[in-house]
DNA sequence: ATTATCTATAGATCTATAGATAATGC
DNA sequence: ATTATCTATAGATCTATAGATAATGC
C-alpha cells in the first residue's frame, strides 16, 4: 500500500503538519512520528526531505512566524499580533512557539526572529536612549508570549472566555504606558 | 560504598535538589536522574520516597511557589515577585515553573497557584465587575509568566542586562494603567 | 529483623538510519 | 534505472520496579 509517488506534495504535505503541530505544541512538544501522521507519510520520509527535526522546524517556522510583522507598519503591530494571538492563529502561535522552545535547537531562528520583533517594537517607544528602548520593547514581547503560553498551557480562565476586544483595549491601554512614559532613570522615580 | 542511612535526611535532600531544578528548568526539562544525583542519592530512591516523578513536583514545589504570595500584602505583591524574578530567586522562579509546565503532571498544582495569585492580583483592579478584573489579573499574571520565560529561554538580550530598577519601575508604570483605567466594554473605545 | 541503599533492568518513547520494496521514466 | 516510499531496527533517553546488598536497632 504505497502512497502515490510525489516528492513535491509529500514534502509540502510534511511542512504543512509541521507548521500546525509545532505552532500549537512547540519544538518538544512536537514528535516527528506525529508530524508524519498528521501528513498522512512514513515517517522515515521526513528525514529524507528534511535532514532532521530541528532543520524541519527552521524551515516551516520562519517565514510563518515572520508574517504577521511584515503584515503591516510597526505602528499597527502590537493590535494586529493580539488579535492573530486572541484568534490562535498560526503565524502568532509560530512565533510564540518559536520563542518558547528551550534549548539549541532553535537558537538561530530564534535570535533572528526575535531580534526583528524587538526592533519593530523599540521604534515604538518614546524615549532617546536605544537601550531603554530595547527593554521597553523586549517587555512588551514579554507580555505577548506569557498571554500566548497562558492561554494555550491553562486551557482555562479568565483570558481564554474573556471578550476578546476587551483584552486587546486592556493590553494597548497599557503598553502605551509602558511605551511612551518617561525613562525612569533614577529607581524610586515611579512611586 | 554505601551512602550514611538516615531517611529524613535523604528526602530532605531529594527535595532541596528537586526545588532547585524545577524552579530553574521546570518540569520535563528536568529528568528523576538530575535531581537523584544533584542530591548525592541513588535514583532508585527518589521513588521510594516520593512515588513518582509528579508526586515529588507537587511537593517539592507547592510551598516554595506560594512563598511570594504570602511574603506580603497584595499591594506590594506585584514590586516583591518583579523583584524576585530579577534576582531569580527559587519562590519566583518555581512558581512560573508551574505555570510553565504544560499538560496534566503539574494540572492540580497549577490550578491551585494560579488561582492564588490571580485573586490577589484582582483585588487590586480599579472595576466592579468581577469579571473584568479577573482578566486584568491574568493579564498581569501573563506578563510576569513572559518575563520569567523570556530571561530564562533568551538568556540573553535587554531584559537580562537591563537596570532592575528601571524594568521594575516600567512594569509597574505599566501595570498601574492596566489596573486603573476603565473597563473599556465597547471596542473601540480605547483606540 | 528491619529497612535504607544499591544494582540491574524492563518497558516506553523518540530521533535517526540502513536497506528492502515498488512505482515511475526512459 | 532511478528514486519515492516503506520496514525494521539501532541507539539514546527516561520513568519506574523487582530484588539483592548492607547497615542499623533490638
Amino acid at each position: 500500500m504505497s502512497r502515490t509517488r510525489d516528492s513535491a506534495a509529500t514534502r509540502r504535505a510534511l511542512l504543512a503538519a509541521a507548521r500546525e503541530l509545532f505552532a500549537a505544541q512547540g519544538y518538544e512538544g512536537t514528535t516527528v512520528r506525529a508530524v508524519a501522521d498528521r501528513a498522512g507519510v512514513n515517517q522515515a520520509l521526513l528525514f529524507r526531505y528534511f535532514g532532521n527535526k530541528e532543520a524541519l522546524f527552521a524551515e516551516a517556522a520562519t517565514e510563518l512566524a515572520l508574517a504577521p510583522l511584515r503584515a503591516g507598519p510597526p505602528e499597527t503591530l502590537l493590535e494586529r499580533i493580539l488579535t492573530a494571538l486572541l484568534d490562535d492563529s498560526p503565524g502568532a502561535g509560530m512565533f510564540f512557539a518559536v520563542l518558547r522552545s528551550g534549548g539549541r535547537p532553535a537558537e538561530a531562528v530564534r535570535e533572528q526572529l526575535g531580534a526583528a520583533y524587538s526592533e519593530a517594537f523599540a521604534s515604538l517607544a518614546g524615549t532617546d536612549d536605544p537601550a531603554d528602548a530595547a527593554v521597553r520593547a523586549d517587555l512588551l514581547l514579554a507580555w505577548l508570549l506569557g498571554i500566548a503560553q497562558l492561554r494555550s498551557v491553562l486551557r482555562a480562565g479568565p483570558l481564554l472566555h474573556a471578550d476578546d476586544a476587551a483584552v486587546t483595549a486592556h493590553v494597548l491601554r497599557a503598553a502605551r504606558s509602558l511605551l511612551a512614559g518617561p525613562a525612569a532613570r533614577e529607581p524610586g522615580l515611579s512611586r
